[in-house]
DNA sequence: AGCGATACTTAACGTTGTTAAGTCAAAGTA
DNA sequence: TACTTTGACTTAACAACGTTAAGTATCGCT
């Protein structure tokens, strides 16, 4: 039955053509202010038609969400990656930090904006998962290297990431010139790095309160 | 003129109502969720009456802020604050991370969305530009007293700025069980404080890379 | 030729932020 | 006292939004 599959694969392509669609305008213009007309608008369908591959807006929004976590991850596994855990941390934090500042609107959707889909993001191997364990596996390896004092991988992990986190949000959230004149962000997108590694190594032990 | 004062307490009356049913509207529901209608109502007033008071939704909101950077400003300054500088480091981001949390729709709106009152608050002596004052000045003093390293003042306080906001941000969208899992609050707040504030003082300066 | 399914559209609903026009009581003026 | 003015507030409506009910048209199958 070759018919079932072209009218499948029809199907597809307009599914396909919303995503795209969607994806470009969110990211020029921010998810609140794009509409579905708008959406329908720009592959010349009726807004109905977007209700009939998506249950609602933020059902598509969840679908972009994810494709999104793929290139993010693809991202951060660009290239051959720092085999010194310490080197990689520092590798995916600046693939990742890259990712936000090109693609603000979508990260602020996949990191600053509650939304049902983080539900399901945790069950097994969906995207954003794949993202974290790439970090955790990171750090896993800098304490068993003795690198990093041993401790709970996942809070560690998660003080990394929450440090660059924040970099980007304030970064994407405070243009340039608005208070409180975040300086360029090269500059502290690596310091934020730095600092933070730092804190974890073992080289201290002594001396500190 | 006793009269036209008693009419402008009167007016002042009917705006603090607003904005304090406002406040609890939003803090409990969002501001997104909360419509004029619903504020209105709140009060038992028409909802054409608060655009007698704000020219609208987003300037409703613009003075909330605005009285919450007061009340953020008040917690970090609430009670004697350690003399030395890196323990008041400590304290106020304590103080934020406690403030983000108990408030987090209020946090999302002062720092996680764009809004015009950011271009005003760089302006000489504003509520947010006060908070950030005191995170400033505590570093100039550890870098005076020699327990930073010497570098951008600005580039330093937002690195511990962000490290802080990062935490907070990630707590208060992603909800516990949620990806990716974030830890209890507290161990994940104090951990990121001293990864940072490690990683900035002068004991390292050798064997790293 | 007629039937059924399915992909899509037209037209509408309720809700939102916002505004134009009107009401009405109190203050000022004669 | 009677008339005007002022200004705070309301009623009624607007356009735009997300969403849906109902209908149309096209295609493959019998």
């Amino acid at each position: 039955m070759g018919i079932a599959e072209r009218k499948e694969r029809e199907k597809e392509d307009v599914r396909r053509k919303i995503l795209e669609a969607a994806h470009d305008l969110f990211e020029t213009h921010g998810y609140e202010n794009v509409t579905m007309r708008a959406v329908a608008d720009a592959i010349e369908y009726s807004a109905t038609t977007i209700y009939h591959h998506f249950e609602n807006k933020d059902a598509l929004v969840e679908a972009l969400c994810f494709s999104d976590f793929e290139k993010l991850s693809a991202a951060m596994n660009h290239g051959p990656l720092p085999t010194d855990p310490v080197d990689r941390i520092r590798a995916l934090g600046r693939a990742y930090a890259a990712f936000g500042m090109t693609n603000p609107n979508h990260y602020r959707f996949m990191f600053m904006t509650a939304g049902d889909w983080k539900n399901h993001a945790n069950e097994e191997d969906t995207p954003p998962a794949r993202s974290y364990a790439l970090l955790r596996e990171a750090v896993v390896e800098a304490m068993d290297q003795g690198l990093f004092r041993k401790d709970d991988v996942d809070l560690v992990s998660q003080v990394l990431w929450s440090g660059i986190h924040g970099v980007v949000a304030l970064v994407i959230t405070f243009k340039p010139g608005q208070f409180p004149r975040v300086p360029p962000r090269p500059g502290l997108i690596e310091a934020s790095i730095e600092a933070t590694l730092h804190g974890l190594l073992v080289i201290r032990k002594e001396g500190l309160h």
